[in-house]
DNA sequence: AACGCGTGGAC
DNA sequence: TGTCCAAGCGT
């Protein structure tokens, strides 16, 4: 076990073994006189890949550059329009905070370029800062995210629970990072934590850092440690299928959600409540005939809804609250979160049962 | 510090 | 089917 092999091995094989992204420049070694990474498309790929996988990022890297493709094109959208498009990415607070900080870097001229610069910036926290510092600007920064923490726990062997293990993890991340190409060095660890030393089934075998790893031979994908996750609870709700015949076609009633919270600001059809916030504010009461057409099963983050979905036969001319007759046939660009998605669909498809 | 916050793919 | 998990952040 030598940890100063580390990073030059780790440089070696992200040379050879870099995957091809759409929001990444080829390694350092092989740029020769191509442009550096753009801030903007470093900032805007980390938020979306925080808790997010590369394959559901792809395509909305892709829609939103094409659409937005400068910071000040983002900043200069209206929010209704960034919510829309993020729609069935999730944690739409991400979204909400992606127009907050285009507007202040917009104002500011451009991207801070220190890891504290960044810092400041809505919804940059300590492993986007460090990333962005690094990819984008070259900086020396330690960045940790999940990939880092499990290859780190397990070159080190770390068997100290997560969280409490996370201040051993960054003190060996710090040991390992190198001075110069620290953004190649990120984006190696991550590709090796995605494709090598993986969470279930690492391949030792083909490890670039199997040599120095504390962890080979002794059960490394024991590693990291994991506190134990809460049950999740099964909540049940209703959502509203509400038509009518407009002027330019069928139409069903949206309604904005509250700011913050679950969902936040994002269209949605009308609920029961079930997704209120505690305070029962956006709890509505309802009167009427209704059909139920089936019944949605959902899993958020922390708990399940067993969604019921009810279409009513006579829409009021103004019914639930505030909200917006939307044309059935766009239904697409309302940007409904998936919960709501598979509602509409259902609504759509499925047989009526009166009640 | 612990919890709220989405979604879809892998197994 | 269920379970785990992902380039975390804000409060």
């Amino acid at each position: 076990m030598n940890p100063s092999q580390i990073p030059g091995n780790l440089l070696a094989w992200y040379d050879a073994h870099a995957r091809a992204l759409p929001w990444r420049t080829p390694p350092a070694r092989e740029r020769a006189g191509e442009p550096a990474p753009d801030p903007y498309r470093v900032w805007l790929s980390e938020i979306m890949l925080q808790q997010t996988t590369v394959a559901a990022v792809k395509p909305y890297f892709e829609t939103f550059t094409a659409r937005w493709p400068d910071v000040g094109a983002l900043a200069a959208a209206p929010e209704e329009d960034v919510l829309a498009a993020w729609a069935g990415l999730g944690y739409y607070s991400r979204a909400r905070n992606l127009v907050k900080a285009a507007r202040v870097v917009a104002g500011m001229g451009g991207f801070p370029d220190t890891e504290e610069g960044l810092r400041e910036l809505p919804g940059v926290g300590a492993y986007t800062a460090a990333a962005i510092a690094a990819i984008a600007f070259g900086r020396r920064a330690v960045v940790v995210d999940a990939n880092v923490e499990r290859v780190v726990s397990r070159l080190f062997r770390i068997e100290q629970p997560l969280p409490g293990a996370r201040k051993a993890i960054r003190e060996a991340a710090e040991q390992i990072t190198p001075d110069r190409r620290a953004g190649d060095f990120a984006q190696g660890m991550m590709d090796l934590g995605s494709r090598i030393c993986t969470p279930r089934s690492p391949r030792c075998d083909d490890c670039p850092l199997a040599g120095d790893c504390m962890a080979r031979g002794h059960a490394p994908e024991r590693l990291p440690v994991k506190a134990p996750k809460k049950a999740k609870p099964v909540r049940q709700g209703r959502a509203f299928w509400i038509e009518r015949e407009g002027p330019q076609g069928r139409q069903v009633w949206l309604v904005q959600r509250a700011p913050s919270g679950m969902l936040g600001g994002m269209r949605a059809l009308p609920d029961d409540g079930w997704s209120a916030r505690a305070d029962g504010s956006g709890e509505l009461s309802l009167e009427g005939a209704w059909a139920e057409t089936g019944t949605v099963r959902h899993t958020f983050t922390h708990f399940t809804i067993e969604l019921a979905v009810l279409r009513i036969e006579t829409a009021p001319d103004a019914p639930l609250g505030d909200g917006e007759w939307w044309p059935v046939s766009h239904l697409d660009e309302a940007g409904l979160p998936t919960v709501f998605a598979k509602a509409a669909r259902l609504a759509q498809t499925a047989p009526e049962r009166l009640l």
